[in-house]
DNA sequence: CGCTAGTCTGTAATCGTTCTTATTTAAGAG
DNA sequence: CTCTTAAATAAGAACGATTACAGACTAGCG
């Protein structure tokens, strides 16, 4: 309940707090996006939920988008597979289960594995900015 | 020095101890991945390298001995990118960094980072088959 | 309203990888 | 050594995800 937790419940807010100009498709992306629920979505499927939901926007913005608001902080992205890379709108400290048969993403909560001994810096000072860790299943 | 540790100093051996046939061209492939040093090595570029070392073989076939080699456990797949997967001839159980910005990948030793609560199922009980960290530095 | 930088669209291009089909080869039998 | 056959390879087409591009559009501002 603290303004951190839950800062901006309006995409637009949140499009406006890492100034991206919040534009019709931008907003009706991020809408889809951060509707309470952690996804995990790649471009084509968000392209496709926003046909079904009837909003006109090509794919090429999506992927734009996308890579946005990743950079921006707003998403995560996550790469499982050659060719394959999906976006979670959870972007707390959290890894995941990866199903290799049917391409399904879980997420494992953040404390449930403690590590030690992850480096901050690279062998040469370099700075790190993230540590992945995922977990595949077979089936 | 005992057997298991050093198994298999020749290419032939490796191959016929996975069961598959030592063939001209998984014999040149084996002998320029496993040289002794770890390698992390994308499929075109040891196509490149068996090329420069005057041996004809086709993409596809690199492509299809690295697969090969992968399942028989010679070899161990780490996708970094969307689009960029890697060879690691060093199959002992170890993480990565990995520089974004060059490609760069490197070896992080197995015992550096000691990992609690890792689960050995999925929750709905299936076997993990593997857990990969990448530690992403930015530079 | 009109300007301008930033954004979006549709399509072509690109990239790494996989597929396909004809050809070649390893390896065992005779 | 030759024959036979299943396995492996070559070459390029096909593929799917992603990126690049050039022109049209639009948010934000005066």
């Amino acid at each position: 309940m603290t303004p951190v937790a839950r800062p901006f419940s309006h995409a637009i807010d949140r499009l406006r707090a890492v100034w991206l100009r919040p534009t019709r498709q931008r907003l009706a992306l991020a809408k889809l996006l951060f509707d309470g629920c952690d996804r995990h979505i790649s471009a084509e499927q968000l392209h496709g939920a926003a046909l079904a939901a009837n909003i006109r926007v090509s794919l090429a913005t999506v992927y734009n988008t996308l890579h946005q608001f990743t950079e921006a902080g707003l998403l995560r992205e996550i790469v499982v597979d050659a060719g394959r890379s999906y976006f979670d709108t959870n972007v707390s400290l959290h890894h995941h289960y990866f199903y290799e048969k049917s391409g399904q993403l879980v997420d494992l909560s953040g404390d449930m594995i403690h590590m030690e001994g992850i480096p901050l810096h690279s062998p040469d000072g370099r700075r790190v900015s993230r540590v992945d860790v995922i977990v595949r299943v077979d089936g």
